[in-house]
DNA sequence: AATCCGGGGGA
DNA sequence: TCCCCAGGATT
């Protein structure tokens, strides 16, 4: 047992304590593509409901071709990182359109989709495929990090090459499927960031980190960084139950997702509605909050404005209104969301 | 408040 | 080949 190597033990374990009942495992490749791509940068509880929901309106790449941008992104709606999900949807058209809709199994083929790197590849080759390729999440960062003492920040291209070479040297000859899965699920129960279960771990006895009692400074900490932070203000132009939203630009922050009018100031808020025939008589700021992105905070402040009239001027292009309860089923995203939603308790509660 | 995270795209 | 960008959840 104890001479056994590092993949049968994990394997072994796998097999005892390893996750075996979430809804992509032994599924086929375009629900292993489109679990990973979840994955990327979202824990496992957060992923399920919105894999449910794909799966149930997507049930095949062919479905999920067929949709429309905003209905991929109305479904990826809170999840984040959004250009996962327009990449999502380019990638599914282009199995459809150069693969006749069947995912292709050559990792490199994998690669020229969208949204697909090399991890991604790998992983729906190892799952799906049960070919012999080496994962790279960060889940295995850690594991590997702590397993084989590699120092220094896993995002630094030396430290991430090194473990890859482990990454590749790990793997088993066979098994490969319960093997990657084995180091993600070990990853995520007992090799954590913070507490791990080192006393159950199949591996702690050739644990480099364990063994010099050191496992909390693996893997090193990203380098600090100091985040700006940024005002801006939201409008909330109402008519009745209905409230304008703007199509943000495909690219950048909520890229392709319908979000409030956003003005550096009030000022240019008040400036377009008088542009675009929007009365402003009844105009009053709401509690202003932050939202804190990778590499920046944005400090928001509401502006909520009630026209008596809809504007009959010619619209801005790119704009609708609609209703806050048809708003809330829009791609929109999380801090739309919130004021969506304090505006309906605030109509509830007469506010 | 601090930390974590795969891949795209431009420098 | 770097380096910057990107959203929300967890701790």
């Amino acid at each position: 047992m104890a001479g056994d190597s590092f993949a049968v033990r994990l394997i072994r374990w796998q097999r005892q304590h390893g996750r075996h009942d979430l809804p992509w495992q032994g599924a086929d490749a375009y629900r292993v593509w489109l679990s990973e791509v979840m994955l990327q940068q979202t824990q496992v509880t957060t992923v399920v409901p919105y894999f449910l929901r794909f799966i149930e309106r997507f049930p095949d790449v062919v479905a999920l071709a067929a949709a429309t941008e905003d209905e991929v992104l109305a479904l990826w709606s809170g999840l984040g990182y959004y250009s996962r999900g327009r990449n999502l949807h380019r990638a599914a058209q282009k199995v459809v359109s150069q693969f006749g809709g069947v995912f292709p199994e050559h990792f490199e083929q994998l690669q020229e989709l969208p949204g697909i790197g090399r991890s991604t590849a790998a992983a729906i080759c190892a799952l799906a495929f049960h070919q012999r390729r080496a994962i790279l999440d960060g889940n295995v960062k850690r594991v590997l990090a702590r397993h084989g003492g590699v120092a220094g920040w896993p995002g630094d291209g030396r430290v991430e090459a090194e473990l890859w070479k482990l990454a590749e040297a790990r793997l088993p000859a066979s098994d490969v499927a319960i093997y990657t899965q084995a180091l993600m699920d070990m990853g995520a129960t007992l090799c954590r960031r913070s507490k791990p279960r080192c006393q159950e771990c199949p591996v702690h006895t050739d644990c480099a980190a364990y063994q010099a009692d050191r496992v909390a400074e693996f893997p090193a900490a990203r380098p600090k960084k100091v985040v700006p932070e940024r005002q801006a203000v939201f409008l909330l132009a109402m008519h009745g139950n209905d409230i304008l939203l703007e199509k943000r630009p495909p690219s950048g922050i909520w890229g392709g997702l319908w979000s409030l009018p956003q003005f550096d100031t009030a000022e240019e808020a008040r400036a377009y509605c008088t542009r675009t025939g929007i009365e402003t008589n009844e105009c009053r700021e709401l509690p202003g909050f932050v939202h804190t992105f990778s590499h920046f905070k944005l400090s928001i402040h509401p502006l909520l404005v009630s026209s008596q009239r809809i504007p009959t001027q010619a619209a801005e292009a790119g704009t609708v209104w609609l209703e806050v309860s048809d708003a809330l089923q829009a791609a929109i995203s999380t801090p739309v969301r919130q004021l969506l939603l304090t505006l309906n308790a605030g109509r509830a509660t007469g506010i």
